[in-house]
DNA sequence: TTTCCTGCAAAAGCTTTGCAAGTAC
DNA sequence: GTACTTGCAAAGCTTTTGCAGGAAA
């Protein structure tokens, strides 16, 4: 039995047509392993530990071309450094107002949030404001106990 | 009969303590005029036409106070400039994906989306995670056509 | 008169860009 | 070999801050 072994970042890229650099690798790794949701500059600090000559602008270089590829999304919205989330399909988040840490809603529970906006009122939304939606963003605000 | 004429942004600034000053009555009236979530450069912009002294500062300065009093929101999502809404109360926007222009649902619409929210799930979420939920956030990303 | 606000300029972050050298394919 | 990437440094933007003069209460 032959068994092709091969890494979930080298897959992701071929399958989207993007050269598979060590530099590409060790940010897509980072931002797999964590839910943290990170900054660039803290996957920076995080992967310069193995890689030390790697500079911030290839990681912002590079999270901007995973997003483009639907590898990644972005997340801004406290006006700060924007936060980074390997997970792509629709989910939740917490946004603590004190701290700026970025959270996943487990999906079971967000789910159930998403699934209680009607489809009716988004597509009379649609047609009213002449809007065509591609995303429903959730966010919670609020502080952690 | 006696008729006492007070401006709306003097009333809402005397009720919350705040100087009331021609910049600040200025840059008010600029975001209560308009549904187009400025920025703070576009308001700067707009006022400077009738007060041509004003600095960028000022505005995003006072803008700054005018969130802390309530009295508006800031709305920083795209990763570039924050927009700010005099609108306090919780309603739904719509952001362009190519523009980065926010625009406000109708309240009629937004509220039966955010009505469509499980508050048993908001429950669970908040006891599952130990998070306290101040805001839900809901933000449509498409475009117009 | 006291306290707060404004304008200016400079600084502080975050993010992007230009270019030469390096690397994947 | 060709085309794309990286690292560096510098620039670009948005936003904040320090301080002296000015205005509201």
């Amino acid at each position: 039995m032959t068994v092709t072994m091969g890494s979930k970042a080298r897959d992701e890229f071929a399958l989207r047509g993007l050269r598979c650099t060590r530099q590409r690798r060790a940010i897509y790794d980072a931002l797999c392993a964590t839910t943290a949701h990170p900054t660039a500059d803290q996957l920076y600090c995080g992967v310069r530990k193995q890689m030390p000559g790697i500079s911030l602008a290839t990681v912002y270089n590079t999270l901007e071309v995973f997003c483009r590829a639907g590898m990644a999304v972005r997340l801004a919205g406290d006006g700060t450094s924007a936060h980074y989330d390997a997970t792509v399909h629709n989910h939740l988040h917490t946004r603590c107002e004190k701290s700026g840490n970025v959270r996943d809603v487990p999906n079971q529970l967000g789910q159930q949030v998403l699934d209680g906006i009607p489809q009716p009122v988004l597509d009379q939304i649609e047609s009213n404001l002449g809007f065509r939606i591609r995303q429903v963003q959730v966010e919670l605000l609020g502080e952690y106990a």
